[in-house]
DNA sequence: ATATTCCGACCGACCGGTCAGTCATATTAT
DNA sequence: ATAATATGACTGACCGGTCGGTCGGAATAT
């Protein structure tokens, strides 16, 4: 076994449970089975070990939307799959939610891992300018009206992630399912033709 | 001056550049310009600080909220007007918005400030209680299509939550005014009859 | 074959810094 | 005078990161 990788999903484990700060190196050591010291072989830092979980995530989700968004579908198809999919994914992610919320603070402060760039910026305008040529597309072949690109790229994006901050504290996966399908049809009749 | 407004002012300003955890009583001390000391005759501890804080951004919400729902506007007035004035006051809200996001985070892990019920859950309810209402008012006058209300109400505290998120992060607010009464305009419309 | 040397992953006791909360004293108000 | 309020030095728990030491196994020598 990967000891790196054993590592990392004992910090998410702990993280996720306990906070970014309240999590410590030495539960993720226990957790892992292995020593404190071991973990310091592995990563310089407790913000080293914060940076990779987040790299981690971003290359999943980016991973989902990279093949919906090289499919053959339909702009329609792909929006409903991509909110469908996306929103599964993140449900099916639980309590890394938790660790992704206070990245999401940090990196809205402007100071993450000590660094000052951070990877939301970047990938979130990567996701709107996939979701928006998207839209370019079905725009042109007609099935989608005419709009503002960003105003509705931007749209879809607070949607996948607002339900999934609602989900964070809800909780109940089997009522969200029901929501689900209602508010992603809702969706796409506001920007049907 | 309130002593106790005070504190808690100068504890938001403290807790949205640090964080929760790092933000440090001794720097609420110093920037409402008093002793450490005097923090602990207002406040028990640093988790009632948290307290008061959520309380209080609850309570600005509500007033907005109360106010819209109780007026004699058309329910297409009340939930677009909703959407304004709800993205704007976030808008306001800057640094704050990183607090509630913490406190968000902390309320997911189900142990709030200590006890383990938490007003998040609660004051959603209410929320998309309300805008559910004014849906079934929408649809019995016969302004918005028949739904599933639950969904459609998600969707639009969704829409609401996501796009502070993304304005935590981006900051933009030029450029936001110009996305959101598009985003506005797309939500309704999907709606509307 | 087996003795010897070398290696580096692993470990956890320890250190130094930090910070919430306390309390004895000082200041101010009545 | 004394009650009420304010203060900041102090304390002790806590925790990230370090480092000297261990040990099993690989490489090399005899």
């Amino acid at each position: 076994m990967n000891k790196k990788q054993l590592i990392i999903e004992a910090a998410i484990k702990v993280f996720a449970r306990d906070g970014l700060e309240k999590g410590k190196i030495a539960d993720i050591a226990k957790e892992a089975g292995i020593g404190k010291g071991t973990v310091y072989e592995y990563f310089r830092s407790k913000n080293d070990i914060f940076k990779v979980i987040e790299e981690s995530v971003f290359s999943d989700f980016s991973i989902v939307f990279e093949e919906l968004n090289s499919s053959t579908l339909s702009p329609t198809k792909k929006l409903s799959n991509l909110l469908e999919q996306g929103i599964d994914m993140f449900m099916e992610m639980g309590d890394v939610l938790l660790i992704i919320m206070e990245l999401w603070a940090q990196a809205g402060r402007g100071h993450v891992h000590g660094s000052d760039s951070s990877l939301f910026v970047e990938y979130y305008d990567y996701f709107r300018k996939g979701v928006e040529s998207i839209l370019s597309d079905g725009i042109l072949s007609g099935e989608f009206r005419d709009m503002n690109k960003e105003g509705v790229a931007t749209l879809l994006l607070a949607f996948m992630d607002g339900l999934s901050w609602q989900f964070v504290i809800l909780k109940d996966s089997k009522k969200f399912n029901k929501i689900k399908s209602e508010a992603i049809e809702s969706f796409m009749r506001g920007i049907s033709n």
